[in-house]
DNA sequence: TCATTAAGCAACCTCCCGGTTGCATTTAAT
DNA sequence: ATTAAATGCAACCGGGAGGTTGCTTAATGA
């Protein structure tokens, strides 16, 4: 919603998003095939530790599902806080463009 | 671009994003008005130096511009990065959504 | 049954982030 | 000329982020 620059719940989504890692592996996930940590930590010149801390991180945003099967967990895309921070970005960048329009019909309005 | 998860520039950006206090900054800029670093601070329960350092880290990340007049360097909005965030986001979805549809046919000419 | 694989938990370490205080500097106002 | 306002710079601090290692436990496969 308009005004919510101060809303934390925002802040932590793309906190969640603030690292090369954790991006990579929402990028990676968005292809809609869950994986587990150990295949996800194949790719990434880290501990498997290190990973499961970036997925718990994602997780707690939202942006992230877990769920066992087995001996290993699956973590899947999750696309509902993706839409809000989306929302978020179009909103401001909505802002932006009517304050240029403002501004664009302020500058004809004088020069006429 | 596709395949951009690993790019740290993308990660910078967000991070930027991920703290209340510049998501409020940001937010407020995108009304087109630049502001003093003394009128920022106002309505920021913290000190002028922690909201300059804040500053700092969105004109690094690219989301806003500063430009000194006087004595007083006003903050301004940045369109630019923030297109880039969103197209990133735009991507990520778009992938995901393919990711439903072919799922979905695929159900359906199981079931045929 | 026994070895292996996937993962969880906990302790630890380093470094950077968010925030503060104190002081110096430049510009504006009176 | 003096005072006040707006900022910059540097040092400092506590805590949490990102990462590692070591050990334990549960599930699979041979």
């Amino acid at each position: 919603m308009p005004g919510s620059g101060g809303d934390p719940g925002f802040a932590e989504i793309f906190a969640a998003l603030g690292d090369p890692t954790r991006l990579a592996i929402f990028d990676r996930l968005s292809d809609g095939q869950a994986r587990s940590i150990a295949s996800l930590s194949n790719d990434a010149d880290m501990t498997r530790q290190a990973v499961t801390k970036h997925l718990r991180v994602l997780e707690m945003a939202g942006l992230v599902e877990s769920h066992r099967i087995g001996r290993e967990s699956r973590y899947a895309f999750c696309p509902d806080r993706l839409a809000l921070a989306r929302a978020w970005l179009d909103h401001v960048a909505g802002r932006w463009d009517s304050a240029l329009m403002r501004l664009k019909s302020f500058a004809e309005q004088s020069s006429d």
